[in-house]
DNA sequence: TACACATATGCACATATGGTAATATGTAGA
DNA sequence: TCTACATATTACCATATGTGCATATGTGTA
């Protein structure tokens, strides 16, 4: 990723939205298609999906498809966030709520083929 | 600072303004007054002073007034935000409008007694 | 007190943002 | 082809945000 002060800010309002750094917390730890990522959030579909496109369309994930489902995984490209993503999991147990995605993430093959259900 | 998800997603969406970037590498090297920052910025004093009091508010930086002048300096409550701005002033050279601006810092003095002039 | 200067604030406005609901697209399997 | 499921996209809404302009507040000095 070319560093510019644009491209900086624009990682920053990223990262500033609940949603997506919860996802984007997740995914450090693994690859994970949206139906997992709804479940494990609790949180609707095109709502994840949304916040999954712009991280994509900044270049910080990737998306692959496997049969139904779409696996997306963080990119390499900016050691920067890579960086600064490690820092955020050595500081887990500060944030309840990232530890509890991170509690869920254990079950994710519940929600695999119920990514239809659990929205609100 | 007490770590909570919301306060980090609040300290993101701080840093993901330019202006405010800005500001935060400035008072990084010195504390300095509103109408330094709005010279060395070239920004208008209402948009520096707003910026400056949402950071205040976040308890980023702190203000003092000397005489006429009200200097503001970054706290050091969040070791995280120190971090992440010291490493940000050692990736200095790949963001040519901060390092500009830390040229231009040389020059503050004189900017003390003009900061009713260079607006727009 | 009057004035100049430094800073903060209120208001109006344009734009950006995140969310939901509905629907479209894509894939697998019967 | 029909159906079910996974995902993406569109349209729409409410709200947040950044900015400029005008003005208020605060401070020092004549």
């Amino acid at each position: 990723m070319i560093p510019s002060l644009q491209g900086l800010t624009g990682l920053y309002k990223l990262l500033s939205d609940e949603t997506r750094l919860r996802i984007l917390m997740l995914l450090t730890a693994e690859p994970l298609c949206v139906c997992e990522l709804c479940g494990i959030l609790d949180q609707p579909q095109p709502k994840v999906s949304k916040n999954l496109s712009k991280l994509r369309d900044m270049g910080i994930v990737v998306d692959e498809r496997r049969e139904k489902f779409v696996f997306y995984r963080l990119t390499e490209q900016s050691s920067y966030l890579n960086q600064l993503l490690k820092d955020l999991s050595a500081n887990l147990p500060n944030y309840p709520r990232l530890l509890n995605d991170r509690e869920r993430l254990a079950d994710k093959d519940k929600y695999l083929t119920l990514c239809t259900i659990n929205l609100e």
